[in-house]
DNA sequence: CCCCTAACAGGAATTATTCTTATTTAAGGA
DNA sequence: TCCTTAAATAAGAATAATTCCTGTTAGGGG
């Protein structure tokens, strides 16, 4: 019989991303679950983001200036990015367009899951921009 | 008056960019170049790609692999990309469903571009799968 | 012919991420 | 309780894509 081993500190990565609403990078979460688990390292962070997502537990965003966004609402949204502070915001997306049948019809393909990101810029730093 | 030199090996970048349907990564471009330009080095095709994606001439499409990609079709299309072998196909994207401007009145942004993403197994990696 | 500036090669530096190794931990059985 | 075993871990080394730096080259305007 399998072992099955909860990771305290797995499971800590896991509602630490499902508790808040930003889409932190690796770093972010070490820093937050510094306090609780003093002698966490940021390689057992990325061990377990890497395995949540495998798991499919957590989502991969994609990297915003060079460091990589994870996302613990698996639900199926998209993204707006602002290209000048990095922050991601939730986005509904009502319904499903078709796309993903078109291409499995269309390439032969298997499609496993859809990715919508808007990029611009986000109204703090438009607001900012007018300040200036 | 503004000096504006052409760079030759930033327009072959370019032109080799739009002449492919692939989704190249800077270095499968250095490698590409370099009959041509047999001094041609990587932080040279780093600067030019960076700078046409600047000018919008090009499209980074984010890193699969942990490699960047860039397209040199900058008109509105998705992109299927195979998690197994890392293949990127273009994908027609039928008109504006409206997300940008339901972002644009909902979060008070900017939205420069989207950028539709699908991504699961393309047919000849399900086809390797059969076989094996 | 002389500046001025962009462009460049070559290589060093940066840095997010992954890998390695030795160690610790916890679960289950005896 | 003690032992076995495999997952989990910390710490730090290693990797590798990308950027940065330095000295050099070359083209165009004046």
């Amino acid at each position: 019989m399998a072992i099955v081993r909860r990771s305290v500190k797995r499971e800590a990565v896991l509602s630490l991303l499902r508790s808040v609403d930003c889409h932190p990078t690796a770093e972010w979460v070490h820093g937050q679950l510094k306090e609780r688990f003093p002698d966490l390292s940021l390689g057992t962070v990325y061990r377990n983001l890497r395995q949540l997502e495998a798991e499919g537990l957590i989502v991969a965003l994609g990297a915003v200036d060079g460091q990589e966004r994870f996302d613990g609402d698996i639900s199926d949204h998209a993204h707006f990015v602002c290209e000048r502070c990095g922050a991601v915001t939730d986005v509904e997306l009502k319904g499903d367009d078709g796309l993903a049948a078109r291409v499995e019809r269309e390439l032969g393909a298997r499609v496993a899951r859809r990715d919508v990101k808007l990029r611009g810029i986000c109204k703090s730093c438009i607001n900012k921009d007018m300040r200036a």
